[in-house]
DNA sequence: GTGCATGTTACGAG
DNA sequence: ACTCGTAACATGCA
């Protein structure tokens, strides 16, 4: 379900729930839960793909990786691996990791690279691009400590969209087509959650499993061994930096 | 049954 | 100590 756009869509389901008091918390996760019921649910934040369940004695840090599911006031068949009972209706997450965080949101993230932020900087996340010039830029799109929220989709259409070829040289990029692509990062990612919150799914893809993009140009489609991921692009419109 | 999917983390080798 | 590569995790759908 994840990439970053998803998870403040399901975060805007859940504000209901804000200011609740859990009844009863738990699943089938190794991190203890007992310390969350009775507790108020004082706020619900995000920061990329990750969803915060801020209590007064600590913070439930939720993460749905690729297969995770959170449902509201429904269950599955499957055993939960998390979740938050309130005096009406609940919270269920299923093949979810909780963990609580050591210290407060505040002091464990920071929001300037958060794609779905407004605190989002644009200079600042230059910056961290520039420390990463030896890779390759596709790799660098998916870091969460640069672009968090970021997932495989927004990665290969916002290259598609900025001409740039995911495998150029991140320090081969020209300044400018670095700011373009940052631009169209936050350009995509904002149609994307649009599209969810309006109808509440998002097809929206000129590469991302596409046969032919917009312009007829061929989708090349290639397998990333490191990480086990499918890149699609135009080799026709996107420019490779080496 | 097979293959594939919006992701991360743990651990061993180098 | 750090970086890299691989395995591991867990479900639902075509």
């Amino acid at each position: 379900m994840p990439e970053g756009p998803s998870i403040l869509h399901l975060k805007n389901k859940m504000l209901p729930f804000k200011g609740k008091v859990v009844k009863a918390a738990g699943g089938y996760g190794k991190m203890p839960t007992a310390w969350i019921n009775g507790k108020k649910l004082q706020d619900i934040l995000t920061w990329g793909k990750h969803i915060l369940f801020v209590f007064a004695n600590g913070t439930v840090r939720v993460h749905l990786g690729l297969f995770g599911e959170v449902v509201i006031n429904e269950r599955k068949k499957v055993n939960r691996s998390f979740f938050l009972e309130f005096a009406t209706g609940e919270i269920n997450g299923y093949i979810v990791r909780a963990q609580k965080l050591e210290k407060t949101a505040k002091e464990t993230y920071d929001w300037r690279t958060d794609i779905l932020s407004p605190l989002f900087d644009k200079a600042h996340v230059k910056s961290l691009i520039k420390t990463k010039a030896a890779k390759t830029i596709d790799d660098v799109l998916m870091d969460q400590d640069v672009f968090s929220g970021v997932g495989n989709k927004i990665r290969n259409e916002s290259l598609f969209r900025a001409g740039i070829h995911p495998l150029s040289n991140t320090g081969k990029i020209p300044a400018a087509k670095i700011t373009k692509l940052v631009n169209e990062v936050l350009i995509y990612t904002k149609r994307f959650y649009d599209q969810l919150e309006k109808k509440g799914v998002h097809d929206d893809f000129q590469v991302y499993k596409q046969e032919y993009a917009p312009d007829g140009s061929e989708v090349t489609m290639k397998n990333l061994t490191k990480t086990k991921r499918k890149i699609y692009f135009s080799e026709h419109k996107q420019v490779l930096y080496k």
